[in-house]
DNA sequence: ATCCCGAGGG
DNA sequence: CCCTCTGGAT
């Protein structure tokens, strides 16, 4: 089990993540906040590409509640289909589509507590939307970050909740609002799954994985 | 703890 | 073939 890494090694690594992108964005396309929550809705045990290129054609179609009740379930499928969890998917963002019609006027609410009662939306989806679009500086942990936290020394956790104090806990408040995306994309992209990229990781000095133990 | 569940990578 | 992908509901 890696150890916690301390204030200082957290400034540095997170002083780096802002040297190479200042404002790091997201990569799931939307046009507003409710293309937003269903996008991420979508992109659960899926990647962003395959997301990004289901919801082109449906959010043309369908970029309000309204416009995606009225054009229901069946269709909504056929537009999801190449997504994993397609039918549980298709369900929830209706299901979703009309609780915001029916007792939100159409607007995503702000609120924690009312984006979790969204089917669909837990609250990993949930910090995201906080995040994204409210702009709080909530720490969604996703599989990304829970494997990158727990082999660095950023953020160790059992699981997703814990990691997700961790960071509160330790990164620094001035990262805090854009540590989410730092952290998805190191991993996504260097800190992979699979055979991580140590040799050209900007962060390696102050990590604590070592790539014979795995 | 288990189910949902397709596409892409290795 | 097996593993992974911005999880959530039961």
């Amino acid at each position: 089990m890696v150890k916690q890494l301390d204030y200082h090694a957290l400034q540095r690594i997170f002083s780096r993540f802002r040297e190479a992108e200042a404002e790091p964005k997201g990569e799931l396309h939307h046009s507003n906040a409710f293309t937003l929550v269903v996008a991420v809705a979508l992109s659960a045990q899926s990647t962003d590409i395959g997301v990004n290129k289901a919801t082109k054609r449906l959010f043309e179609l369908a970029d309000t509640p309204e416009k995606m009740l009225a054009l229901g379930e069946e269709a909504v499928i056929e537009h999801i289909k190449t997504i994993g969890l397609y039918r549980n998917k298709a369900k929830n963002v209706i299901k979703l589509s009309r609780i915001l019609v029916e007792s939100y006027g159409g607007q995503v609410p702000s609120s924690r507590a009312a984006l979790q009662s969204l089917p669909g939306v837990g609250r990993k989806t949930a910090n995201v939307v906080l995040n994204m679009w409210f702009g709080q500086p909530s720490q969604a942990v996703d599989t990304h970050i829970l494997r990158l936290g727990n082999r660095s020394g950023i953020a160790v956790g059992r699981d997703e909740t814990a990691v997700e104090r961790a960071i509160e806990d330790n990164v620094p408040a001035e990262y805090q609002l854009h540590a989410h995306h730092w952290l998805i994309l190191h991993g996504r992209y260097i800190c992979t799954a699979r055979k991580p990229k140590c040799a050209i990781c900007p962060i390696r000095d102050d990590c604590l994985y070592e790539e014979k133990t795995e």
